[in-house]
DNA sequence: TATTGTTATACTCTATAACTATA
DNA sequence: TATAGTTATAGAGTATAACAATA
């Protein structure tokens, strides 16, 4: 039973890693928060996308995809196009004040990153990033709608909202 | 320049890993959300401890640290006793219900990852464990008191309490 | 009828600041 | 005066549910 003890203390550690990740968030421009600045981020680097696609990448519900998209939409970071082929649709573009903002945030994080990282090998550091890939596909792999089994693993729903 | 686009990519793992984080913490018991789960984790692991221990060790603010022992206290999980060398402190100790509920959570989130990381070596996971700790690290390191230098590296101070 | 996206509501986590009590 | 801890308040992130528009 070793592996429950590693299972354990890889619970430890992604519980805890949210003190890196604000400690990054922290550097961000005003303005923009830590979800602006994923939003900014993933439309740089995937290109034009619909929001249910964005928020598919974001990993969080549409709603909230919803609610950040309006916050870089209303700094003019983004635009918001209609879908010629659907027109319940939104296209959503980087602006180039958008591609701006996303470049300082880029500058920002990599100087936090390179400051406390500065001992780190490139390997080590690209080590971390495939084992961190791979550990959200372990995981985003068990969301897709095919891999939903006919009997969940325990009966309880904690769907109740909250019977107080 | 390729560091850059790697610190790039870190960050958006960091921003990412979120999800999975979420994975794990849905499938806690009722009444135990994360902060709860934490602070029974680390005093199962460290033993009894101070609450400026656990804030430290939880890497929160001390004010965090004290909703969330409160929470746990008020289901008997933990008790906290006065500290006899200094009457300002409270020593925390986990209870028999509160090992109990340790044992649970572990069961629930070993479960998962088993589940999760079925095609993971052990030396895999061993090493995702490893990093991340010293990813941690890296960043705790610059929180100590000695570690702050008399001139900040950029002169923005950004503690302006949003001079909107 | 199902899907795309928005909005309202509620919950968790966090930090700052003000406060109490000890040191 | 400084430190340990509590509480009040505010801000960010998320999910669920109800809704509008379109497929």
């Amino acid at each position: 039973m070793a592996e429950h003890a590693q299972f354990d203390e890889l619970a430890r550690q992604l519980s805890a890693v949210g003190a890196v990740k604000r400690d990054l968030v922290r550097v961000l421009p005003p303005e923009c928060p830590g979800g602006s600045a994923a939003v900014l981020t993933l439309l740089g680097r995937h290109g034009d996308m619909r929001m249910s696609k964005l928020a598919e990448l974001l990993a969080v519900d549409l709603s909230v995809t919803s609610r950040h998209v309006a916050h870089v939409a209303a700094r003019g970071w983004i635009e918001r196009h209609p879908d010629p082929a659907d027109k319940r649709s939104r296209i959503l573009r980087l602006t180039t004040a958008g591609q701006e903002q996303l470049d300082e945030l880029s500058r920002r994080t990599s100087q936090v990153l390179a400051e406390r990282l500065g001992d780190w090998t490139d390997d080590e550091v690209a080590q971390l990033i495939r084992l961190m890939t791979r550990l959200r596909s372990s995981f985003g792999d068990c969301r897709s709608p095919s891999a939903r089994p006919s009997a969940p693993v325990v009966e309880e729903t904690t769907r109740t909202p909250a019977s107080t």
